[in-house]
RNA sequence: CGGGCUGUAGCUUAGUCUGGUAAAGCGCGUGGUUUGGGACCACGAGACCGCGGGUUCAAAUCCCGCCGGCCCGACCA
């Protein structure tokens, strides 16, 4: 392929939205042009990479068995509604919905869990055609609150989703064991530094799940890991040994203590001189479900955090928010500032974390402005709270297996494997015929790799101040020869016999054969980040050319007989 | 959803406060000179200044509305 006859445009300048390094460099390499919003258009050479991602992402997905297929976009209101998800999705806003002509009302579609399960419910009736797993390669669309990162955030995407469906949990188990090995075999392949870690199932819903992470500082996700045990889970998730809390000792009775305009935990410490593990703080939620809001109290030890996502599984609910001042008189009858479990009205659900179970003599509001409680003690001073892991692990506690300390780590999501079981084939009616002549609903997984965001984070994860650098098994070309100055003729006749030799040898080369002056050619192959660049300028004449191995710019001048099998064994390296 | 900022040539931006002939760099075209880290010279094309309304002798500039875009925030008592 020749770089004069290829669209690539390369700009001298960062684009003014560009807030990310791969949102930049694409951007700046020509790789995607904006449309609108978090859309964008993939240019000539993004679209090899996209292929040659999805490529990898289809031999070994259909190497572990699974049968590739297309699903609409355009999905209708009905189906989503069959799956109980229809709520939930246009509460959260990310929902692209719209009408027809007949004012049906339709979606265009953010996953397609409710899609395959009518296709596959319509097609398998016995027991006899499973297991079966499917998947698909599309456009997927969320109207996410804030698009941005370019590629890494956008409205529309590309996505492979996959749907397994089995008879029973142990077909499930293997299904799922399949796709994790497939998952981890490519991205291995596209020579990405990635983790695997526990993760919160979501709006997606279902038992157990874990997403595949690629390590980069500019990740929006936070992870804890042990290196000791390799327990690894997402924040959202992750659990821990809590740090250790002063005893409380024998009960004491409570004692009401007037502390005037004393609101923070902080100014608790001064006021009483004790450490905020002593405290239980309370939390006031206003939570959503499908039919109604309520505020609910959660108990937090003073010194620790609540983890929203852990509150909204306990909690069942759709969503959550901090409940604003007045929601908090009216629920409290105090001040913000002085909620606590203390006189709370049995109309405000009462929550806490595991951290205050069995606690004595802890320090909480009472619910009157001005006043806090010492030595309250639950079940006696106030109702039991149901108890529930609410708390946030953080970095420097010890992992929950024990085994050592818990370290953070920036990760990006690419992957995410979930079991589902029943939960949509039972909200759908989608059954087959078991063995034992019963139908049964199909116990399902699902399986999703964002393809676009993969090649973001690649570059997230492999770039320097000059330009991308590609992984070879993802980069639109592995290897550009570059003739410095295309009027030379030994130059052009050097060039275009290694380019043909490259190509004959199976390699995806590229031929820089534009009219452009040398130093805007090396600022665009470091840019274009290609692996490998053969630099074809002044020693042509002698045979001899410019080998550099774009990681590390690592350069050396080699015969040009040598050229071909050094290309091979740099990328093989 | 709330707050702030912003919209001028393909891109990056100046000009807006204080109304008076739309400007620069990059990119693009033509010709010439160049050719190992975004070359140089000359000439040239390219802008309903986001859209609509208003104020004014006069609006990129002031006012109102709408539409894009960007950033921050969404309160841990």
């Amino acid at each position: 392929m020749r770089l004069s006859q290829l669209l690539v445009v390369t700009l001298r300048e960062d684009p003014a939205d560009a807030e990310v390094v791969s949102h930049r460099l694409l951007a700046r390499g020509g790789y995607i042009v904006k449309t609108a919003a978090g859309v964008y258009t993939y240019g000539p050479l993004m679209w090899r990479t996209l292929r040659k991602l999805s490529q990898i992402v289809r031999e070994e997905l259909d190497r572990e068995g699974a049968q590739e297929v297309m699903m609409p976009i355009l999905q209708p209101k009905e189906l989503w509604t069959s799956s109980g998800r229809w709520d939930r999705y246009v509460n959260d806003g990310i929902l692209f919905t719209l009408k027809d002509r007949k004012q049906t009302e339709l979606c265009l579609g953010p996953t397609h869990e409710e899609v395959i399960t009518d296709f596959v419910d319509t097609l398998v009736t016995s027991y006899k055609q499973l297991p079966v797993n499917l998947y698909q390669i599309q456009d997927k669309f969320r109207d996410e609150i804030r698009p941005r990162f370019g590629l890494m955030r956008g409205r529309e995407f590309i996505m492979m989703d996959a749907y397994s469906f089995d008879a029973d949990q142990k077909g499930l188990d293997a299904a799922y064991a399949r796709m994790d090995r497939a998952y981890r075999r490519i991205f291995e392949r596209c020579g990405l530094k990635f983790r695997v870690v526990q993760a919160d199932a979501g709006a997606i819903g279902g038992s157990g799940s874990e997403e595949f992470m690629v390590l980069a500082d500019t990740g929006e996700d936070t992870i804890l890991y042990c290196a000791e045990s390799g327990y690894a889970a997402n924040v959202e998730k992750a659990t821990s040994v809590a740090p250790a809390a002063p005893e409380g000792g024998p009960a004491r009775p409570m004692a009401k203590h007037a502390t005037p305009e004393i609101r923070s935990v902080q100014q608790l410490e001064e006021f009483f001189r004790l450490p905020a593990a002593a405290m239980a703080k309370t939390v006031l939620y206003k939570a959503v479900w499908h039919d109604r809001e309520e505020v609910v109290a959660v108990l937090m030890r003073g010194d620790l955090e609540i983890n929203e996502v852990k509150l909204a599984n306990a909690l069942n609910c759709l969503s959550l928010k901090l409940a604003d001042e007045a929601s908090i008189r009216a629920a409290t009858g105090a001040e913000v500032g002085f909620a606590g479990p203390v006189n709370l009205g049995v109309k405000v659900r009462l929550l806490a974390d595991l951290t205050v179970q069995g606690r004595t003599n802890l320090l909480t509001g009472c619910n009157e402005t001005g006043f806090h409680c010492l030595d309250v003690n639950l079940g006696r001073d106030c109702r039991m709270p149901e108890f529930h892991d609410l708390r946030t692990a953080r970095a420097g506690e010890t992992s929950p297996d024990g085994k050592g300390p818990l370290r953070q780590a920036r990760g990006i999501e690419v992957g995410h494997i979930f079991k589902l079981g029943t939960k949509y084939s039972t909200a759908m009616g989608a059954t087959f015929m078991a063995e034992n002549g019963k139908p049964q609903p199909f116990v399902m997984g699902c399986y999703g790799i964002g393809v676009s965001r993969t090649a973001a984070a690649a570059i997230e994860q492999n770039h320097d101040e000059k330009g991308m650098v590609w992984p070879a098994a993802i980069a639109p070309f592995v290897v550009a020869v570059a003739i410095l100055d295309i009027k030379r003729e030994a130059q052009s006749k050097l060039g275009e016999d290694l380019h043909g030799r490259l190509q004959a040898a199976g390699l995806d080369v590229c031929l820089d054969d534009r009219p452009l002056s040398p130093g805007a050619k090396f600022k665009d192959l470091d840019l274009l980040g290609f692996p490998v660049q053969v630099i074809v300028g002044r020693r042509a004449e002698e045979g001899v050319v410019e080998f550099v191995v774009r990681r590390g710019s690592v350069k050396s001048e080699i015969p040009a007989a040598d050229v071909v099998a050094r290309v091979q064994e740099a990328l093989r390296g």
